[in-house]
DNA sequence: CTTAAAATTTAGACAAGACTAAAAATTTAT
DNA sequence: ATAAATTTTTAGTCTTGTCTAAATTTTAAG
């Protein structure tokens, strides 16, 4: 039995381990739960202890095989509840994260197979994020940063990476969906700026809506 | 901020307080929640520190209007997803209890409202319960348990006291649902087991089930 | 290579929700 | 009307997850 804090930390960990495949360090568990320091060695040792990471005192953590299954199955339901939302009652894209927050926690294989079903397998969330199936395992997807287009080019929007409402409602107000064309022109070398065409409309963005921006080359 | 714990119990003292109209007492709460007396006097405290129940010590509570309505509005979520798992997901009359007990602690208003929209308003849950309003407000029903019939009659089933998986697959197997017409042909006094038809079959029952399916006289 | 800074862990404390055992109040029964 | 039985409350403890402050280890700098 993983608790809900278990869960929320496991889902932290898998996060951070993501970007590069080191050892998740105890501070930046600490920083991602907003919590001390101090909580997050406590919960690791629970953690260690019921075999959901590994753990060397100093060393930082690692999930088992356990581990990542226990967080991918969480992430699984949090996304599927997020497309739930949009798809079946209308949420908007900035609008479902916080209430798949407490979606995610509910225990019922069955409610997550049906609810699967019932939305007819999606293979993305909302925000064009990957949905592992029910054995844990994820699509590996080949996105970039739109900030990593260096030339005039063309590509189109899959995904964000900052999933915060302001960001989203950006979008939202200058008409950038999942599936939106967008046209690089050109980009400052200055400040990292773009300037971008979308929907033959032209528009410049800053370097941190760039770095934010998934991108698939056509 | 009600927390889930104090939610529970206020479910259980409004579905205590609806039988008979007096206060509800400590041990009758610590039964219903499967705790002890004190945890129940404990938790008695945090609520009417909370202005949640009326409360005098050693003679029970009673909800305040507030606490009605926290209690109401979990009610409500959990006949709201009872609904949704039966029609949506194909869940079986007996399997929705455990997982609604979950899904009515998530907050959201948003997310109640549209799911009552996306359910086109259901009026009951799939054991023939009613869904409160979003105001609070439960009509008033007059249902009778089949138990209460003393000569032959006929009257249609609509709802259940009892809601385990058990009584819920005794009625499947002999084809009583809600909206089955159920003809009483005799009672024995002896057991106060009773003779009914239902799609030309017939069947005794014995006070335990009789005791646990509401009716309504045509 | 030694010391200062940063990161991590330990120790001790707290709030929520539960428990046991004992004390106090209420109800029941003689 | 009072003693016995029952109910309820209190007091003290436990677990989970959190915190602060202090101690320890690792890392970085000179």
């Amino acid at each position: 039995m993983v608790t809900l804090s278990e869960e929320n930390y496991l889902k932290a960990i898998y996060h951070l381990a993501k970007q590069d495949k080191a050892s998740v360090s105890t501070n930046a568990i600490a920083t991602k739960m907003l919590t001390k320091a101090s909580s997050a060695t406590d919960m690791i040792k629970k953690l260690a202890e019921k075999g959901l990471v590994d753990y060397q005192k100093y060393q930082g953590v690692h999930l088992t095989e356990k581990g990542r299954f226990a967080a991918v199955s969480v992430i699984r339901k949090h996304r599927l509840w997020e497309v739930f939302l949009v798809k079946k009652l209308n949420f908007s894209w900035d609008e479902v994260h916080e209430v798949a927050e407490q979606l995610e926690h509910i225990k019922s294989e069955k409610l997550t197979q049906q609810l699967d079903a019932f939305l007819d397998h999606p293979k993305e969330d909302p925000h064009g994020d990957p949905i592992p199936d029910c054995e844990g395992n994820l699509p590996s997807t080949q996105k970039i940063l739109l900030a990593q287009i260096e030339r005039a080019e063309s590509c189109i929007c899959v995904g964000v990476k900052d999933s915060t409402s302001q960001f989203l409602q950006y979008l939202d107000k200058h008409n950038i969906a999942l599936g939106t064309k967008i046209e690089v022109l050109s980009k400052e070398s200055f400040d990292e700026s773009m300037s971008i065409n979308v929907n033959k409309h032209q528009l410049t963005i800053s370097k941190e809506v760039a770095h934010n921006l998934f991108v698939k080359i056509n």
